[in-house]
DNA sequence: AAGTGGTCTAGACCACTGT
DNA sequence: CAGTGGTCTAGACCACTTG
């Protein structure tokens, strides 16, 4: 029922108030610190203690029901959710792929080249008929299993892309570096079966179940940077989210 | 440039202030009324225009760019988003299908029995070893196409499920009526290839790519009330979402 | 320097839930 | 009934972008 929690509050730090006391609230929970079904305080009592106004305390509060790690019911309060629901049933989410994409253990490019964009790239991408953008197909491979084949078109305003700093460093590491930071991705995740050629690099059999991911990533302008057509190993992905119901 | 729009605002609706705002937004670009690349005017300017707070409006617009109609940037001002990015590949979304499940063109029950539930149910569901849960089978189809194969798992405390209801009305509009209203799901995606019992009912070839769902669905005081294990066919069917970066 | 969105405050009233 | 979260207001200051 306490849900008393120490919290250290820097105001002269450039991260919002609001984020510091969510991420506060995050970090307890997933440590267990703050058991499931634990009941917090009210909004008014927790916003004094941090010593925030309640809007902000709401602000942090919004993130965390956003995240899937509390629910709020008017007139009763705010509870922690079960862990039950939070565990991961395989292995790695498309959403830490996109957040720390160069942190994955191992990519090697197979192809990085230019070429003339084709009419479905084209249309993702925004851009007139004959323009050339780059061309890379990557394999990921983790513990030294081959987990997927992505292949990825860009256009040639992003700067300059070179293997070795692919990588060293991962595909939107490298484009933030050169200004191109991505806001938004639109994605469509489905399945396909293993050509001879994909079972090949992947080592698998052909026919063996893939999952692909199609997403066009857009910068803060609105302007789309990448599409990538990606098929991973469905026996080690899986795609994961968490669905609100407003 | 303008981004004038003409907006009712009924401040005696019990609709919030904000979230008629946003609809508004919304449907003025769906429409093409504002069309991409429009410029919206700042904050202050709308708020005064609509006879809102500040906050009000900026509640509003943070709906707006949640679901990736526009987006913002300090100093800069509000973009509406161009439409190629929110175009559909395919058909159904997994998102409508929660929203709207009993909206579906067709279902035809398969089987509806109570069973002592399985492990990996039992505990999806956080129900004591040897609970008796519903188990329900269903044929997804449309336009006379079989779409996929359905399983859901529920405890008997959600009420009295009966065939005919489901087919009419569809799960989550049966479970609604029974005071069972769902707040979040979790969702896993990934990929199978079809065994020949569910290529038989399907219509389609042994081996054919299915997208697979398991999904757990929390009612508001977070407790589990459904468990779905899903299949769709590849061909007619993927999951879209679209990300943010924060 | 001017204009934008991002953050924050200190209140207020309401709708809903439980007793 | 008292307590909760949901909504709303009218300001304020700041960080950032653009000219």
């Amino acid at each position: 029922m306490a849900g008393e929690l120490e919290i250290d509050i820097d105001r002269s730090s450039p991260v919002p108030l609001y984020h510091q006391v969510a991420q506060a609230f995050e970090q307890a929970i997933r440590e267990g610190a703050l058991a499931p079904e634990t009941k917090l305080d009210n909004e008014i009592d927790l916003a004094k203690r941090y010593h925030v106004s309640r809007p902000t305390l709401r602000q942090a509060m919004d993130k965390l029901v956003r995240d899937g790690l509390v629910v709020r019911r008017r007139g009763v309060g705010t509870q922690v959710i079960g862990p039950r629901v939070r565990r991961s049933l395989k292995l790695s989410s498309l959403y830490n792929d996109l957040q720390e994409s160069g942190a994955q253990p191992r990519t090697s490019v197979l192809t990085l080249e230019t070429v003339t964009a084709e009419d479905e790239v084209r249309d993702r991408l925004g851009l007139a008929p004959g323009t050339e953008v780059y061309h890379l197909r990557r394999l990921r491979s983790i513990d030294g299993q081959c987990l997927g084949i992505m292949e990825n078109y860009l256009p040639l305003s992003v700067g300059t892309l070179t293997g070795a700093a692919l990588e060293r460093d991962g595909l939107y590491n490298v484009m933030r570096r050169q200004g191109s930071d991505f806001q938004m991705a639109h994605q469509t995740v489905g399945a396909t079966v293993a050509t001879a050629a994909q079972a090949d690099l992947l080592g698998i059999s052909p026919g063996s179940p893939l999952v692909t991911v199609q997403r066009t990533a857009l910068d803060s302008a609105g302007t789309a940077i990448e599409f990538g057509d990606h098929v991973y190993r469905a026996d080690l992905y899986s795609y994961e989210t968490t669905l609100m119901n407003h």
